[in-house]
DNA sequence: ATAGAAAGCGGACTGCGGTCCGTTTAGCCT
DNA sequence: AGGCTAAACGGACCGCAGTCCGCTTTCTAT
């Protein structure tokens, strides 16, 4: 009499069978390659799934869709850079006080943005990762308004803090308007310190 | 002896010949009624030049893209917008004071937006007429934050107060974190308050 | 070891956006 | 009228995203 490996209900989701496991990582090395030697335009379907050696349905199973495949892409460096929020160095990450903390996350966010541009942009709104970014990112500076004492609709202009900060926008302002990214990193401190500033009383940290 | 019917260095472009206005016409119609009949998404190239009894190359002659033929469908409505700011009645018109104006530049713009939100889509950064609709609503809130007084960086600063009211945006809120639009409403009036009220000194009008 | 089932696999196939190029037609000039 | 040229036309054609379904592999229970 034997046990399954991993009680059904508790487990989460099913293990990943090796051979499945095997080429999903296949696959992530093909893209990565083809982003980085081609550029993002030269990532079709059939290219990474030739490239990795597997039929196109294969690609299709791991990831949802090109879109989806693109997310998985981004994965990595969103993810660090949500540690470097969580728990990094200051400014960026706990340690500062929140309004250094807020300033250092607009800088960091714009940075991050503009370097994997066409990669977001082809990743779309890829529903999980989109969501996932966003609801990280907007519970960040939720928090730290909250801190700064902002009363008022905080999640609503956690969000208009943040839609400046979209990869649609930045793009407009750099590549069409020639603004200069240091000038509309100063323009996102001062919306920020308006924002605050126009708070009755701020309240000290703890 | 006779002329050309008109200077051709004084005329701009060139006139449209008189079949290809037709069919400008025919296809502009067609588009229209798929839009409505069978939404956006049926709106396919193929569909449209069937629809329009022209052959498909004709489609892509009159129009870039799929996605210029979106901003086409598009340049009615954004047009009639445009002309209530300039010179339709106030609040959103001329005559009332530049904050309330300001505000029902905001209420107006998410209501228009969300009502043309998947062609707005489908148009995407159709490079002329994202640009145009952008430089328009960009040029009128700097005069606004201008005549309220604001100082620093106002193209910025105007930019940073049209990016929550682009559709990506507005979307998420609406659709997926489930927010009514009324309190996006409030919630973009918050925001322009705060960052006009963050000023020294609020000028009058004349 | 082995059999059975579930998960994974692959590549042919479909539909659509976009291009190309040989043919047609409108508008002008004699 | 007749011809000439530039513009417009149309539909065959291409590449890529995404689907489908019959075949293969892995894992587990005996």
């Amino acid at each position: 009499m034997s046990e399954p490996r991993s009680l059904p209900l508790l487990g989460g989701p099913p293990p990943e069978r090796s051979d499945a496991a095997r080429n999903r990582e296949a696959l992530l090395r093909a893209a990565t390659d083809l982003v980085d030697h081609c550029g993002v335009e030269a990532v079709t379907m059939d290219a990474v799934a030739a490239k990795a050696g597997v039929g196109k349905g294969t690609v299709y199973r791991r990831f949802e869709s090109r879109e989806g495949l693109m997310a998985a892409l981004l994965n990595h460096s969103e993810t660090a850079w949500q540690a470097a929020v969580l728990s990094g160095p200051p400014p960026l990450g706990p340690g500062a006080p929140p309004m250094e903390r807020l300033l250092a996350f607009g800088h960091s966010r714009i940075e991050t943005n503009l370097k994997h541009a066409d990669l977001i942009t082809a990743a779309g709104h890829s529903g999980a990762r989109a969501y996932a970014a966003m609801s990280f990112a907007a519970m960040h500076v939720r928090y730290l308004l909250t801190r700064l004492g902002v009363r008022g609709d905080v999640p609503i202009l956690a969000t208009s803090l943040l839609a400046p900060l979209e990869i649609a926008i930045l793009h407009q302002q750099t590549h069409i308007e020639q603004i200069p990214v240091d000038r509309i990193q100063r323009g996102w401190a001062e919306l920020v310190r308006r924002v605050v500033a126009a708070e009755p009383s701020a309240v000290m940290a703890p």
